[in-house]
This record gives C-alpha cells, sequence and structure tokens, in this order.
DNA sequence: ACCTACCGGTTGACGTGTCAATGATGTTAA
DNA sequence: TTAACATCATTGACACGTCAACCGGTAGGT
C-alpha cells in the first residue's frame, strides 16, 4: 500500500515543491549572509573570513604560534588550504612560518605583531557585523531553532559519510 | 536603567557566547551542506552548481535561450560571475552565444542538445541529494522552521542595503 | 642494510568569484 | 552636431578552494 501512491512521502521520494522552496531559499540566503559577511569585514579591517579564524587560532594558542597541521585540524581545513592561504597571509605581513624546533619536518606558524594589531582591531567590528546580520535578524527562538537545525544537518552529514 | 547593565540584551551590545555559538555552528554547517551538495553534484553529473542553475534556466527559457543579461538576473548573478561561467561552459559545450537578433549588443545564450542532455541527466540525483542532505536530516517542523529563518535573513539583508 | 609505506607540508593546475577597467553602442542634453 | 552618459558584455588581475602529484624524512618489516 505504502508503494502505490507516486507522490508519497516515504523517504525514497524526490523532495516536494514546497521542500524544493525552501531548500533553495535556505541555501541561497544562507550563502548570501556569509558572503555579506565576509565583505563587511573585508571593508572594515582588510581580512578574508578564512584569515580571521587563522588569526582567531593563533590569536588563543600558546606563545601565539602552531604547528601548521595543528592549526589546520583545529579549524577544520585542508592542509593543502592552509599551505596555500599561509603563502597569502606571509605576503601580507600577516603570519611567519620556521622551522619546528621539536618536530622535524614540522612547520611552525607564528603570529606576526601586524597580524595581532590587525587581529585586535578586527574583532570588534566583526562581532558587530554578527549581531547586525544574523542575531538582529532572528527572534530568540528563531536562533534557537538555527542551532537545532544546524546540529541537525551536521550529525546527518557526518552520518551520511 | 537599561543602559546600566554591561551585559544586557539591548540591540546595541555584541553576540553573547551563544549566540556566537550557534552562529559559528549555523554558518559553517550550512557551508558545509552546500559543498557536500556540490560534490555530488559534481560526481553524480561533472557539473557544478553554476551549470545547473544556467542549465536550469535555460531549459525552462522559451526556445531554450536567453539574454545574457536576462539570464543574470533570473539567476541574480552579476553580469561579470556570468560572462567568466558561460565562457567555461561554452569551452565544455554546453551553451553556445550569438549576437542578438533584436537587441542590438545583447547576447544569446543557447543551450546545445549536449547541454540539454547533461541537465537532463543531472535533475533526479540532484533532487535526490538535496532530499537526502536537506529534507531527510530534518523533521517536518524544522523544515519549516528553516524557511521561516531563511525568509527573516534575506528580509533583514534586504533592508539593511 | 634495504625497500616500502606513511607523514607533514608544498606545489601546480584548474574552476570559481569579485572588482575595476575597457570596448562598443545606443540615448540625451548643450 | 557633438559631448556626456548609460547600457551590455567582456576582460584582466587577483583571491580563494580542491585535487592530485610531489618531496623529504621517519618508521617497520624482511
Amino acid at each position: 500500500m505504502t508503494e502505490a501512491t507516486p507522490g508519497r512521502r516515504g523517504g525514497r521520494q524526490l523532495p516536494t515543491a514546497e521542500e524544493l522552496r525552501i531548500w533553495r531559499d535556505f541555501i541561497e540566503t544562507t550563502a548570501a549572509l556569509g558572503s555579506r559577511l565576509e565583505s563587511r569585514l573585508q571593508s572594515d579591517s582588510s581580512l578574508s573570513t578564512g584569515d580571521y579564524a587563522v588569526l582567531l587560532a593563533l590569536s588563543e594558542a600558546h606563545g601565539q604560534a602552531m604547528r601548521s597541521s595543528d592549526l589546520a585540524s583545529h579549524i577544520g581545513w585542508e592542509r593543502s588550504r592552509l599551505s596555500h592561504h599561509l603563502g597569502r597571509m606571509e605576503r601580507r605581513g600577516l603570519i611567519r612560518r620556521q622551522e619546528c624546533a621539536t618536530v622535524p619536518r614540522g612547520a611552525e606558524v607564528l603570529l606576526t605583531t601586524t597580524g595581532a594589531e590587525k587581529f585586535r582591531g578586527a574583532t570588534v567590528p566583526h562581532l558587530r557585523a554578527i549581531r547586525e546580520l544574523f542575531v538582529d535578524a532572528l527572534t530568540p527562538e528563531q536562533i534557537l531553532a538555527a542551532g537545532e537545525i544546524a546540529a541537525a544537518l551536521r550529525a546527518h552529514l557526518d552520518v551520511l559519510r
């Protein structure tokens, strides 16, 4: 009986038109939100969100330094992506790389003073932008719901591979 | 009295730790969801989501063709971005460009037969992926909540500039 | 000792996105 | 008429991400 109805919602069918509309709205709006925050951070502080993530991690690290691999797993990036990004940040004087004393063939990433200053200057405007673009847009209940939705999506992503 | 409490939630302060945690979870998870869908589409059909958006719009257009500018505003892209993307799609034989007969200096974008076939082959796997990665991850109430959250965020983004 | 396998990190090629500048062609106002 | 201006589309420079290949070095097994 469950197999007989073409448009049924059993778990193996395609999304309904309504689900699809919500999907598109959701994915496009969250993408737009991300790029709006990106451009706010850019014009406020000349940093990308990637720069910010790296600088944040280094700021909180012992001696404002981390091994490249640890940094990558800490912020959830592939090593290759981090390597490319560190190259660009090094050119701009935000970080430095040097041979790791303790671990052979390990690279230590250091926060420079200009990097630390940039990060300090960026923090408040960035947090303010998050408030304006995300927190202020939603009711407290919606914020909680957003947290639960994110958790459910993340759990499902993890389970699916 | 409202101004006296440092950590209050009046509307001008920075996000709380809890709000910040939810924000990070939300923005990172939605980004991960997008890239997971991107890679599903890539391995199923050798298309990017950009390709898919362009092919979808052209498929639904009169004569499977559109003026470049109309296409750009239809899918919400900058003309520059579309121009770059069409160049890559043209190299792969998915679309063709020609002078527009009616409008001077207008470019007409045409769906090729291989482009149409690619799109037809991509549709079902893509919809299935949306179901598996998004719809199946959430309860029906959460899906509705996601729609409302997206609408609220979008409205706020639009109002803010 | 030697071969292999892994590990940390880098690199190159390429797709993608933004920004600012350009070219080509219409429209408008002095 | 001509100069200013808007519009449509493209281009080049650059940032960013992924993928696969690579390199140097350490560790295990024979």
